[in-house]
DNA sequence: ACATTACCGAACGGAATGTACATTTATGAT
DNA sequence: ATCATAAATGTACATTCCGTTCGGTAATGT
């Protein structure tokens, strides 16, 4: 890729990010972005089709750091010969990431730019807490209990990235002491 | 209150309601509930200043039917005496609540509308679970159990609405057996 | 060195916002 | 039934932001 382009691409995330400390998602425009990068407007456009793309494209960055290497190495492997205590591993693993990230997520958690971003790591996290669940028994409905435990981990770090006191290990004590995981 | 007013104010929630059925809350422009609502522009704006205003009235308006009566009253009055098992009316009660209120919320949350309207849900769920929580021990924070508590039964609601084939006590079930509530 | 490709920035049309104002109409109290 | 009050109307207007276009400039990498 062009080096010109990753600048680019890295001044509008940048930006974005700055530009969330002060203002709120719907608050800031374009032209904001485009000031607050230096770069000109048909620039802007030719990498980004509208402020929700940045956005995506932002959280796509922060998902594939998260998301990253090893966990979903270790998930296609055989995951259910070494019993459950990888998916407590795997979920202080992805905690260690996030913190990692924090700054920006923080930022972008702070507005209304949060539920985009609540919307896209549900959608990852379903993938994670997929295979793990069908090893689970119950009379409640396997799609319920799935949609529970993504949104519940969602939500705790939600909740942890306005209580960065804690740690990963904290968190993740925190999470499993409500999750009816055997 | 003037019967022009409410007609009015009326009008525009009907309006606003049947546009959610076909555009998504940021598609939807002043003008759209306007036409469909069919009143006079500088009209809608004596009465909302905002398309956001007009979310939240009547989000106020939904939560001011599923939190009524009853269920604050049997709150003031002396709680504990009863047992836990009041805590599990009062959920059940409040399903049914929104379940009469159903159409207009499965709409609202279709979109983005639905982000605010959880917003204001927790707000007052926040409310609801805070009383019971001082009851429960933990070693778990009580800011992350209430967080938990709050953000698992507004999910649990969220789901129900795409999901609507469950009873108002099947949803109860469903939220206790995966909840620490003792 | 050269073709390619990204960046620049002014300019433009279009859409939606929120306000202003002069006019008409409905309301409810007397 | 009258009448002062207050709400609704709708046109008009200034403003802001969006997304695109285009001719020219500068950086890139081969």
């Amino acid at each position: 890729m062009d080096r010109r382009q990753q600048k680019t691409r890295h001044a509008v995330f940048d930006a974005f990010a700055h530009l969330l400390e002060r203002k709120s998602y719907t608050n800031i425009t374009v032209q904001d972005i485009i000031d607050e990068a230096n770069i000109g407007r048909s620039t802007f456009y030719s990498h980004f089709e509208t402020k929700d793309e940045l956005l995506k494209a932002l959280c796509s960055e922060i998902f594939n750091h998260v998301f990253a290497q090893e966990v979903f190495k270790e998930k296609t492997h055989d995951f259910s010969k070494t019993g459950n205590n990888n998916i407590k591993a795997e979920i202080t693993h992805i905690l260690y990431h996030l913190q990692e990230s924090s700054r920006y997520i923080k930022r972008i958690l702070s507005c209304e730019s949060g539920e985009m971003f609540m919307r896209y790591f549900k959608e990852r996290l379903t993938q994670v807490f997929e295979g793990e669940l069908e090893k689970q028994k119950s009379d409640i409905p396997t799609e319920y209990m799935l949609n529970h435990m993504v949104c519940d981990f969602a939500e705790t770090v939600r909740w942890w990235m306005n209580n960065e006191r804690y740690s990963p290990e904290d968190i993740s004590e925190f999470f499993f002491s409500t999750t009816p995981f055997k």
